[in-house]
DNA sequence: CACATCTGCGAAAACGTTTACCTAAGTGCA
DNA sequence: TGCACTTAGGTAAACGTTTTCGCAGATGTG
């Protein structure tokens, strides 16, 4: 039987408001007797406080909502450690959800959230769709956006990333090398990464008088096929060109992959960059030249950001992370 | 104002006996009208349930805990993401705890797990240090284990892969192919999984009439840098040897990038073989031969069997998941 | 000595549900 | 008519906490 404050009432003498004062050391003005006394029983009976009926009398739960589109691109769980250390650190939990970028899932995960009264989401919101920013916009939860921006009221804060000055520098490294048709096998263009990662390439070409070809232009999922099938894509339509900055790592690293298959070579006949950074990218040949994303960090930040929101009741905050060129050997 | 069931019952001049009924679908005998009411009511009011007071009551939180060692470890969020799709599938959601192999947070962990109420915890179990089983037995919650097995008593179930054979069904392949000397490399031996295919090694050499030198096998963790260190001891050992048995992927990677930098040919100089097939192991170069695990089927079957006990309260089977050896380039 | 303040603690309401049991009216039947 | 059932729904306790307010006695203050 699970043993209760009431118990431990009994068993000290003691009212349940003082056990329970003198557990989360809330009252000052109770004698050592009687603090030691209580406190010597709960180690002894081994109490565990039961936090749904704190929770529903605090209302707080102490646990935090993490949805992410997939969980299994290794973007996120660098991400999502980040999150949970920072989350650990402060004495909260991870419900963590995986919406594939469905945005059908995604309303289903925030409102199951909303009934387990998280006291905060932290949201990397899917595609961009009507319904979604509706339901976003009833949440009555405190929402924090991570890595991709989006216009919905409540938000309490922001952890994004530069996508447009990553994807500038990256492009303009490819220029300074002396590359000139420089294809672009993007994510989603629902997501706001992805557009403005299309704005620095863009930028970053005109910056250079260089015309932009959009039959260079290729858009695709943020996913390994993606990279396989956008290659393919690109090779069929004929265009020239001598290099391929892709839309994140996973993209790049089976644009490699596809590449060698058809024995063209990295970097020597094509040079390949990626965008994230993740772990195995410097783990393939030719390691993958890439623009370095802070992953961990910025799920930290954004747990950080949002207790803090929480404690301290403000919002409005956006930090914004800065990117980092990372050259290895595939430029 | 969140709304309750008061508000609602209040409106449609019925207890709120009456509306939990019919939000619950519980009790047959309420007159239609009754029933179409109150869930208008319900509807227009966009009523959410607050499932802390509901937990209370019934005792069940619809939420399971999994503990892993680490989710940056490409490995688990296949498992977890595997465990998640069923866990949504049955309306459960899932609290996720890194336990970095660490018994002190691990059972800190499980403590908070304890105290938020979870239904049951899925559980790759850290190092198999004395005080954790203690508190291990201690622990009320239905457990599953998942990956590695352990002897504790009120465990509810288990989901394991036949380590034994992979390793041996790998070492095997590699003795067909006239190696030797085969090192290993291995994970820590406190875990069951590394006993388990050090088990399958040494019979597998032992079948083959070939006398096990332990000069070969170097222990270490399940991480990337090991790969690198293991690598070097080994080289600097001196012993000789012509390919490598790897605990897992991510060390095999890194043992391949190790041999690369001292221009050692995989797979014509030495050859080396992972254990797991985490998709990137098919992206390096060569690509990684290596022993299948089906790490989202485990996370899947897991919640599966842990929602089976919970359901019906019976206990004790144990599922034995097969692996197989994915032919690559790297033997 | 009269009053104010402090000390140590308790009573009871509140959080939002579920559920075992009760009731009152209606129905069927001999 | 009298009795037993059914129907439709209500009463109130329970889940395990937290927290506001209050109170009695002790102590200080002028």
């Amino acid at each position: 039987m699970k043993i209760t404050i009431k118990d431990i009432a009994r068993e000290a003498n003691v009212s349940t408001a003082t056990v329970s004062k003198i557990l989360n050391n809330k009252d000052q003005r109770i004698s050592k007797e009687t603090r030691e006394r209580v406190l010597l029983i709960a180690k002894e009976k081994n109490y565990i406080p039961n936090l749904m009926a704190r929770s529903l009398v605090t209302r707080k739960t102490n646990t935090i909502g993490l949805v992410l589109p997939d969980i299994t691109n290794p973007f996120f769980p660098e991400l999502a450690r980040g999150a949970e250390d920072k989350a650990n650190k402060e004495g909260y939990m991870i419900m963590y959800c995986n919406t594939d970028d469905d945005s059908e899932k995604e309303s289903s995960y925030l409102e199951m959230l909303a009934q387990k009264m998280v006291d905060g989401i932290i949201l990397t919101q899917s595609a961009n769709k009507e319904g979604n920013i509706e339901s976003l916009n009833k949440l009555k939860i405190p929402l924090v956006l991570i890595d991709r921006d989006i216009n919905v009221k409540n938000i309490k804060g922001k952890v994004l990333v530069d996508n447009f000055s990553g994807a500038y520098e990256a492009v303009d490294y490819l220029l300074k090398k002396g590359y000139k048709k420089i294809a672009y096998i993007t994510g989603p263009l629902s997501t706001t990464t992805a557009i403005e990662r299309l704005g620095g390439y863009t930028k970053a070409l005109e910056d250079s008088h260089i015309l932009i070809n959009f039959d260079l232009i290729f858009e695709g999922e943020y996913k390994a096929q993606w990279g396989i099938d956008g290659t393919n894509e690109l090779l069929k339509s004929k265009v020239e060109f001598d290099a391929i900055f892709c839309g994140n790592d996973l993209i790049a690293i089976n644009v490699i992959r596809t590449l060698k298959e058809k024995n063209i070579k990295v970097p020597e006949d094509i040079a390949v960059l990626g965008y994230d950074n993740i772990f195995l990218s410097e783990m393939i040949e030719p390691p993958l030249t890439t623009v370095n994303q802070p992953a961990y960090q910025m799920g930290y930040e954004a747990v950080k950001l949002l207790i803090d929101v929480l404690d301290n009741n403000k919002d409005g905050k956006t930090i914004k992370l800065k990117t980092n060129l990372v050259i290895r050997k595939s430029v």
